[in-house]
DNA sequence: AAAAATACGATTAAATTTATCGTATTTATT
DNA sequence: AATAAATACGATAAATTTAATCGTATTTTT
């Protein structure tokens, strides 16, 4: 509960190592996988994630991989979180308009709340300050 | 990810509930769970836990159930989460001490950061608040 | 042309969470 | 004293969610 989701941290350590590498070639998904001892097929799906929402450029090919979108790097960890996970909410209800409870429901009004707490924490911290 | 477990919102419930009904009589299990639509199996455990740890008092036999120990109502959130869901942590290096990095995890210090922040949240919110 | 890389939908496996079962104990009521 | 209504709690099963794998296509360098 309250796990921070494998393709969370395979994304971070990914971000993170292709920073370090401070390298004009792009990084390849199997030297990540290989160095983190992350699965190969799921970190290549995190990364195609993430460069179709630009935070990562691709490039194709022998010699191909990903390199950094720099400027993208000033998204929020929620925005990461929404990109890989789907949208954030500590209920159902909060996500998906469906709700065991129906009107009986008498604590929405504090897990709103919490909510909204949880959800400035992590829009505050961005991706440049983690990495 | 990063949702409330049904335990917790089991447990957030009934407390509000209980509270609500503001009675000297205590509140069976079996009301609540028809009430609120909860397993009836699974609420009793928590209402256990939560009784084993003196936020509720319990009584046996016909009539029983359950009453408030106002006095444990100022514990926060946090203590209420790790009594029915176990030691917090967003990852598993924080509370099992295990890691699939081994020594190549290079964003544990921001991961802590991050854990420390959501662990305050949760710590300042009291129960009396929620219910 | 071949090889090394990304792209991505579909499926399977594993882990976690949620729910149920069975039995014991306590106590109010009759 | 017997019965019924309640909590106590360990063990198991089902459901859900998350993580991992598979298969095939596309791109581009050599």
């Amino acid at each position: 509960m309250f796990k921070l989701s494998k393709t969370i941290e395979y994304a971070l350590i990914s971000l993170n190592h292709i920073k370090e590498c401070d390298s004009n070639e792009p990084i390849s998904v199997r030297s990540i996988s290989n160095k983190y001892n992350m699965p190969y097929e799921l970190l290549a799906k995190v990364l195609q994630k993430l460069s179709k929402h630009k935070v990562l450029n691709s490039v194709h090919g022998p010699k191909g991989g990903y390199k950094l979108n720099h400027k993208y790097l000033n998204i929020s960890l929620i925005e990461l979180m929404e990109i890989l996970d789907g949208p954030f909410g500590i209920t159902e209800c909060l996500t998906d308009n469906t709700c065991d409870q129906l009107s009986n429901c008498n604590i929405i009004s504090p897990v709103e709340k919490i909510n909204s707490q949880l959800y400035k924490v992590f829009n505050k911290i961005k991706l440049n300050q983690i990495t």
